[in-house]
DNA sequence: TGCATTTGCCTAAAACCTTTAGGCAAATGA
DNA sequence: TCATTTGCCTAAAGGTTTTAGGCAAATGCA
């Protein structure tokens, strides 16, 4: 009796491609167990159940993730990188859907911190060296990065913008010139009345 | 033998109530026959099955949270009536995270033309009569705000911007100025280089 | 090479969720 | 009052999760 090979990794590799097929909430072990047309019982030996699977799958998806945005930064700075780190996102969920859903998951403390959470944090900082902002604005400026990337990207995958007039390319090119102006004026702390 | 008054629309409102307690995903067809103390097989003379059930509270909590979105704005406009909206759906996914993730699930077409979906877009709309946007810039900002309002709420409810410094009020006020600001002067088309 | 140990996948089985089919009793209404 | 409709039930089949225990393949050491 051959053996199939299995192993945490490729379990979640396997579990990867299987969601972005079918949907991450799609991904279940027995559905990675006739992929790899074995018994479920299997996977137990190289996953400690479904959760873990499935946290395994967002870290992967975290690390490519925070891979390619490495990737595009290089090199980069002001507009262009911000620019640049925004498309990253937006394209891999266009092109791995499933795993961009995998890195919603909500990670329990232990897991995060091993996590590529901190990379991405880091990396959207090091664009906002590229505009004049210091602490506290830089943080609140990360956050809101970090919210319209993943709020667009989001709805822009869940259809809540289909039916509807302006593509949504011109849109996104339109609301990464809109964050560039945005943070070359960041307003201060208090907006005067009117 | 006495009956238990089921009916679709107390086993959506019920199952939004189970959301709110032990997530969204964990809504199941059984969990919801345990509350009513009924057998499983009793609910499927309501709802057609589980996706069914799943969709009528994504559609109950889009109703609920439409309606506070035109409570909010009735009498408002400008920076004031973008600070109401903005705290709806903050607050809405704080007090009700359960129902907030029913919302964002993805409906059918059949189903997404009921829903309160035109709704929350007209509302949007209407925010941006307060400044001075012209159709396609108009969509674009729509597109905007659609994104940071639910970027921002669902990374902050995922504990995203937790174990970090500035606390999420402020960055959450921040926001709204920086909104404000940038739609008061939205950037032209092309921004010229430099 | 030969043997002991480890490792990997298996069968078996229990628990839970989903869904359909068919039945009886309660509610409704003529 | 009696017929019909409606609501919840039992029964049963099929799928997923998870644990326990077993045998054979792979590995490693003499």
């Amino acid at each position: 009796m051959v053996r199939a090979g299995l192993s945490a990794e490729r379990l979640a590799r396997a579990g990867a491609e299987l969601a972005d097929e079918v949907g991450f909430d799609q991904v279940t072990v027995s559905a990675l167990a006739r992929r790899f047309d074995v018994r479920v019982a299997s996977l137990y030996s190289h996953v400690k159940n479904s959760q873990d699977l499935k946290t395994r799958i967002a870290l992967l998806a975290l690390e490519e993730l925070a891979d390619r945005a490495a990737d595009a930064l290089a090199g980069r700075a002001g507009k262009d990188a911000l620019t640049a780190l925004a498309n990253v996102y937006r394209d891999y969920a266009r092109e791995h859907p499933g795993r961009y859903a995998a890195a919603q998951l909500r990670l329990d403390p232990e897991a995060a911190a091993t996590s590529a959470g901190g990379r991405h944090a880091q990396m959207t900082r090091a664009i906002l060296r590229g505009y004049d902002l210091t602490e506290p604005d830089q943080t609140h400026a990360v956050r809101l990065l970090g919210s319209v990337f993943h709020g667009y990207v989001s709805l822009e995958l869940g259809g809540g913008f289909s039916h509807s007039a302006p593509d949504t390319q011109e849109t996104w090119s339109r609301i990464l010139d809109a964050l560039d102006a945005l943070l070359r004026n960041w307003p201060a702390a208090h907006v005067p009345p009117r």
